[in-house]
DNA sequence: TTGAAAGCGCTAACAT
DNA sequence: ATGTTAGCGCTTTCAA
């Protein structure tokens, strides 16, 4: 079924179907709702891809989500799909595996829906100038940013919180309330992105404080999943590390820290005490809830489209923001036990 | 940038860029390597629409995921996604809003990638003959079937836990267990929807056992979110209703419950037991660990993709599959305190 | 107000 | 092995 036979059948030109179904003006008020009753009683749908091709730029822009589980990337979305309509901007999502190259996938999406710029939501801190070549509509990175890339800062913009700084916040909040044994639950340190900047965070801040980088404390759980946390803390306890207080370098690793501590017969806040990083919602409700940093998940979304949408319009430069994370009190963290 | 560009580039013919690009074993090896040369210079990426606009059929499923923040569909999209791949089949994901419908949005997918069938991804259970008659390929519904409206069983197909069912087992459970004070925790006992469904259940598991349906002892959140949740648990303490036994129908729900429950001074399971349904990966994680029945996620998955493909290949009719939920033992439930 | 026709970028006959 | 060309379904001049 084509406009053709859509045409035939309401025996009208193409053309005439063709503005009936963009809502031209110019259609005599009969035509029009001859056209429209052959449209419904045939369930007709104009084939997106004909309209694409032959339109010469609309008003969508991308966003590519990558990795499919976090929830942490919910609110995000939202926010810049509301700010996106609010801009008269259309929204065109696609998620892809942590596996996939977003890079690669943008730029199709690019071609495929002529879009007018791009954000790339959660994905790597190590573009280079290749990389991205084959893009040729502005980006925009929300929450990461390309610092262990060589791609230059005037060719993309990124809204992200400062991530060794979000970590070295944790650890000082730990060190004021008295602790001096400080364990770090993360994937990786060396993954050139947020585990490494957490990382570098986490180490000076031990440093600032005076207190010694101790190995033995750091917990690898070499991935973001729960699983792979709950063992890597169980580990952990089980070498028979003494640490007081425990940050975890996301909220689901902490999630899973905290069972776990549980398990070994410790308890939380009061045996060792818990801090995460992220504020995902699901966190408040736990027991203990817990204390994190939270990054202002809305406003992460409404600046990585405001940024976008004044480089559409002309006026914009491509702009790197820092937003600040918030301290939500749980009750996951007290003062160490002596 | 278009293959004729690359064509002219390359010093050859737009049909031979085409089977290039379309790795056509009847190009000679310098020539395809010159074209590649041009495309990978330029960074070519042909035209998406233009390519889906010629081909006659391709070998793309559909799946419309309604309802953007729940973890619940993660391992099932995953399942499908694998299901999809190893027979072959590319899969084209979309993700839309509750408040969108997703029957108008799969139909437009259908036309825009030309699909050979579609997947839907927790939608509504009131489908009328009306609502799917734009759709011209086969669908299955996965996690949901279509209890509340008039579309023909043999329509379409499905694969779903019995969820009205699984709300009675839950109930049974904790009957077993000591409790005749069994509150509920849903959105609404009227959605035609999952709310509706698992309400019947917890119906006909007080009537099976001989005990009186107590509307005090209903607790209503009007959403599957975690804040109306926890109000509405407070508000169900609150009220002053005595209860042994809360029963959340999911397990988002209940995991914001047993916040509310500790907050109310009533320990969970010693003072009140907490059941859900699902088998969040997370609530395995939470404390205490929450008792739940488990649906099979990658089951679920796994046979919506078989169901569509035995569709396709000829053979296959539309039915409707009904998997069981499994039991996990967590520490949120326990014989009540007399 | 309506229709005829060109062309969007690509693939696949068909021709060479 | 390579080129020429006819559409795919649609929008949009341009003419009537």
């Amino acid at each position: 079924m084509t406009i053709k036979d859509i045409a035939r059948l309401a025996g009208v030109s193409v053309s005439t179907v063709s503005r009936v179904l963009n809502n031209h003006p110019d259609v005599s008020a009969p035509i029009r709702a001859q056209v429209l009753a052959v449209v419904e009683e045939h369930h007709f749908i104009p084939n997106t891809a004909a309209r694409k091709l032959v339109q010469p730029q609309g008003n969508t822009i991308g966003v590519i989500r990558s990795g499919n589980g976090n929830p942490f990337y919910t609110p995000i979305l939202s926010a810049i799909e509301s700010e996106l309509y609010s801009r008269g901007y259309s929204m065109c999502m696609r998620q892809i595996h942590y596996s996939e190259d977003e890079l690669t996938y943008a730029a199709q999406l690019e071609r495929a829906e002529r879009l007018r710029g791009i954000i790339l939501l959660g994905g790597r801190f190590d573009y280079t100038v290749e990389m991205v070549a084959p893009l040729s509509v502005p980006f925009v990175c929300c929450t990461h940013t390309n610092l262990f890339g060589d791609l230059p800062q005037d060719r993309y913009s990124s809204v992200t919180i400062d991530d060794e700084e979000a970590a070295y916040r944790a650890v000082e909040f730990l060190y004021h309330l008295g602790h001096r044994s400080i364990a770090l639950l993360l994937p990786s340190t060396n993954d050139h992105s947020l585990g490494e900047l957490r990382f570098h965070g986490y180490c000076r801040a031990l440093e600032t404080f005076g207190l010694p980088f101790d190995p033995s404390l750091i917990g690898l759980c070499g991935s973001y999943g729960l699983a792979d946390a709950y063992r890597a803390t169980l580990a952990l306890v089980g070498s028979g590390a003494s640490f007081t207080a425990l940050f975890a370098i996301s909220d689901l690793l902490a999630t899973a820290a905290i069972r776990a501590l549980h398990e070994k017969g410790l308890h939380v806040p009061r045996d060792c005490s818990v801090m995460g990083i992220d504020g995902l919602e699901l966190t408040e409700y736990i027991l203990p809830p817990l204390t994190t940093l939270v990054q202002p998940a809305a406003e992460l979304g409404r600046q990585s489209v405001q940024l976008l949408s004044g480089l559409l319009d002309g006026g914009g430069e491509h702009r790197h923001i820092l937003l600040e994370t918030d301290f939500r009190a749980g009750a996951s963290v007290a003062p160490p036990p002596w």
